[in-house]
DNA sequence: TGCCCATGGTGAACAGTGTTCATTATTTCA
DNA sequence: TGAAATAATGAACACTGTTCACCATGGGCA
């Protein structure tokens, strides 16, 4: 029965060919620029093929907005599990890592938390909802941790952390699309706006 | 003389009919699927002639965002001439005007805030950027007179400013883009968020 | 009034897009 | 080796933004 894990292997092979290809396209040129017959020419196969291997070009680059959630999620549990040292320092260095990470990967970020709502009308199948739920459960967690440790006051963590993520996101996804806006020194700025979000939940 | 004169009143007005076309297609289905030949026949035109009158599709749209954006200036300015009561309420209410403002706009907010970078790769023309830059200094004077009446620390009026706007559009943006996300019950999220960067810029 | 020219609108055409599907080639199993 | 199943193809469809040779209509002038 070896024949099946064979074909197995090399379909999940050719898939991630297509990725690769995809994915070299994608964090140089963005979404619009990202087309199937691109990828198709780069993996070396005919644009035909790709659907035989993903849905449409949506899940193609849903597969790598997947890959950034996964290596975020990694770089939010490292921070996390460091127990050591004040929580509340602890959570500031999980919102300027997240920051960072995003300003690091604009297309990646802008295809994860950017698009607009006509094209992501598909209602976000439960099981990458799960993936996006765990990276964002990093935060929680560490906002629990600075409730438990008296460094803010108690409340609903879901709250907070809902809030903070929008804070985070709103700095980055500024930086990202409206570079042509005079913004003060972008470190200066992020750093304010950390404080701004740390401040603001410490005192209630 | 009057020739001339009603020459270019029709021109005016063309474009005011494209516009209108354009408008209605693109607060009901976004950007994508607002085409140029859609606005065309909506307008009663050929796709040709549309290009007589702008010099391309995101010309077409980028009048729509100057619409909102002069929408917008006339919410901010009537919250910051409203000279009584505490300006740190005044701000407050300001940044609540412009999240609501987003979350019943929302097509227009992606045009203007949300497109990614290889959509906007031509540099911001200076005139649409002082658009966009009036409408956010009246963020900056609700600032200023916040330090002035003592209800902030003094301190930089554009770190601030640029730090609350990231917090407001931050929210705004989330909940319209990522509107598959369980989130707590959005009334309370949104108070929470002006919650934090108000309590964040007072104690510093 | 009759003519000419310039301006404005047209719609076909170009190069590209995502996606589908009948056809072909290859591989597996009897 | 022959039959059946599987995989890859690339042409075709319906769309996209954009350009441009063509034509008609209206204004100025003799």
């Amino acid at each position: 029965m070896g024949i099946a894990e064979r074909r197995a292997r090399e379909k999940a092979g050719i898939r991630q060919e297509i990725l690769d290809a995809a994915r070299e396209l994608f964090v140089k040129e963005g979404y619009e620029a990202t087309s199937i017959r691109k990828i198709a020419h780069k993996a070396e196969y005919s644009p035909g093929t790709i659907y035989l291997y993903f849905e449409d070009k949506q899940a193609v680059l849903e597969a790598l907005g997947d890959e950034m959630f996964r290596r975020l999620d990694q770089r939010m549990q490292a921070i996390e599990q460091d127990s050591w040292g004040d929580p509340l320092v602890r959570l500031r260095r999980g919102l300027r890592v997240y920051i960072e990470f995003g300003l690091e990967h604009p297309h990646h970020y802008c295809l994860v938390f950017m698009l607009p709502p006509e094209q992501l009308s598909r209602p976000m199948d439960p099981l990458k909802l799960q993936n996006a739920m765990a990276s964002f459960q990093h935060l929680v967690v560490m906002v629990q941790s600075c409730m438990q440790a008296g460094s803010i006051p108690v409340g609903d963590p879901q709250e907070i952390s809902q809030a903070l993520w929008a804070g985070a996101h709103g700095i980055t996804s500024l930086l990202i699309a409206k570079c042509g806006f005079p913004f003060i020194e972008q470190g200066r700025l992020i750093d304010r706006v950390l404080e701004t979000l740390i401040e603001g939940i410490r005192n209630k």
